[in-house]
DNA sequence: ACACGTTGCGAAAACGTTTTCGTGTTGAAA
DNA sequence: TTTCAACACGAAAACGTTTTCGCAACGTGT
């Protein structure tokens, strides 16, 4: 077990400065043929590779970003990392996660010991806790050190920052326009508590397509869950004391979910009711059937999200001042059997 | 846009010395009630946090630890990813991600660059491609300059180190031996080619309890896929030319294709024909119908190998000598409607 | 022989900590 | 008045780099 060789060994054993091993590395027309030819070859021969600590604590920043979710498990998130993490490499950045499981406590504390050095910006989709307390001070605070943040999918327009979004708003709009267009009159919105922005926005998006076709908006279609673990029933009472030929649901488990309990109640999908869902996963893909979906590309939003972070980090560099964006991501309609 | 604040600033602010500073920050005894309330005070104004980076440099230790996996859109390595990081923010760690996308190289660039300083350990599990090259220098190279390695689920007994497995073997001849005690004699396999290593080992697993039931291995019933983007054709070849009641899948993926292809071809799931997949997945539990599967407790694997890992570190400091282990996690069969 | 430019290298500072050791000041004991 | 411990603090080294600056030694042109 032989540590690693620092600059200091490599000097002493040659009998030459720190200095002269440092340049004569790093090429540098100071140092004569001889020497740079000798030290290069025994720092070869020792395998030896600078420290990145030492580095970075003398370039004062890391080459490290941090990414913050509320869960990995949930395949849009895991989409959105690996786009992330393939610009950050290709960048020479290396990728933190940090999971704040939903929990505005975690969010806090991961970006607070993080801030001191470790990293050089995050990237972050809010929690449901911050999005309810509507607290972002942790967020500012970090901006305000000087260090970039970008949001992206849940994010607040409290928080001036460059930021990466889907038109969640227009996407739902013209999912519920594409039922309309089929026919459908009597469709039902599964969807979330108000305070998910990006629920609230989808909600939106559906009131607002119903609108434009005058149809009345019935509240009774329109299902707010908050109780991620347990809406069987709210869903099964939804489709018993209601006449539904459509369902838009805010994301793929409501989506899915209301497929096998309409098919418990007898109703064929698509035959008796139509279904489109949000986000295009895994659940959609491999669910029977399979499920017509507005496709929020993680790939790209991550990329995009990457791409800002890393160009603020340069112009950072150079003190430019700051003039924030924010990327919309076109999302798609992708068809499926779950509407005909 | 105020810089974070250093010992130095604040010594000279409170005309005392950088020495004094810190120890006050640290209650240190040396120093008198005063002096130490006054600079705790101006600290605490000033929101002083030490600087990581430095911290890392004088300490020798980063407090990060670096999981390579081949993929994250897969939801067996996300869950890991989840129990890992769950355990590390416990222990003060941070987790840095590095995805290897199935190949070698990428796989030995991120372990060269992120083995000098930027972390204290790795928990990996191979790339495809690596353990077809079967090269495992970049492994070998990192344990010998110290670092702890903990290897999980796609392992080699090349490398003597921590691992964190299940019982791919055993797991493969109780799924297959629960379809022969259900009657079933014509058990098709679904498998991956033999270098991966948890594919071959299911396959063995497969293979004994047939044998052990006196029932005939007909090697046609046994298809390998290499390629993961287009395999339904053999499937359908599969599922056409041979008498099949029953089919083990080593993976979701396999399982739920092989439902959909059977479908196609008016034979019922599960009253024409059983399956049982591997990994207990978003796609088992929401496919229809579910799919009954042997549960890899990804989570359970991911804290194992974490708190390995963070072991290691720990008596790495007082030098004890090395003491490998191998962990199994148990497996589960999770019953669901794709058997009967 | 003298001035001067070039070459090749080392010393030291800097990044931000922690910690060891040394030292001046105080008060009490003798 | 002298002696010595306790107290309170500062200087400096260390972690591993990079880079600026200074300085010898040497060769060249007068």
């Amino acid at each position: 077990m032989k540590r690693k060789v620092t600059l200091k060994q490599i000097a002493k054993e040659l009998d030459v400065s720190i200095s002269t091993v440092s340049k004569s590395l790093r090429d540098s027309t100071e140092i004569s043929e001889d020497t740079r030819q000798k030290v290069q070859a025994f720092a070869k021969l020792y395998n030896y590779k600078p420290n990145n600590i030492a580095l970075s604590l003398k370039n004062r920043k890391s080459k490290n970003i941090c990414i913050i979710i509320p869960e990995i498990i949930h395949h849009f998130f895991a989409t959105v990392i690996s786009g992330v993490e393939h610009i950050a490499n290709q960048h020479g950045y290396n990728v933190l996660i940090c999971l704040s499981e939903e929990s505005f406590d975690k969010e806090v504390i991961n970006m607070e010991t993080l801030a001191n050095g470790s990293i050089d910006g995050f990237i972050i989709s809010l929690s449901k806790e911050t999005q309810q307390k509507r607290d972002f001070h942790h967020i500012s605070e970090v901006i305000n050190q000087g260090m970039p943040v970008v949001m992206f999918d849940r994010i607040t327009n409290d928080i001036l920052c460059d930021k990466v979004i889907i038109d969640d708003n227009l996407a739902a709009y013209n999912a519920t326009q594409f039922l309309i267009d089929k026919g459908f009159k009597n469709i039902a919105l599964l969807t979330t508590v108000d305070y998910v922005s990006v629920g609230k926005l989808r909600t939106n998006g559906y009131i607002k397509a119903l609108n434009d076709n005058k149809i009345t908006v019935d509240e009774n279609m329109i299902l707010k869950i908050e109780d991620i673990e347990n809406f069987e029933n709210d869903i099964t009472k939804l489709l018993t004391e209601n006449t539904i030929d459509a369902i838009f649901a805010v994301n793929e488990l409501f989506a899915v979910t209301a497929i096998k309990i309409a098919s418990k109640l007898g109703k064929k999908v698509p035959d008796d009711i139509s279904i489109i869902g949000f986000t295009d996963g895994i659940i959609s893909k491999f669910s029977s059937p399979s499920i017509t979906t507005v496709s929020q590309n993680g790939i790209k939003m991550g990329e995009k999200a990457a791409k800002m972070l890393i160009e603020r980090l340069k112009i950072e560099d150079e003190n430019e001042d700051e003039n924030y964006k924010t990327e919309v991501i076109e999302t798609e309609l992708v068809e499926r059997e779950s509407t005909n």
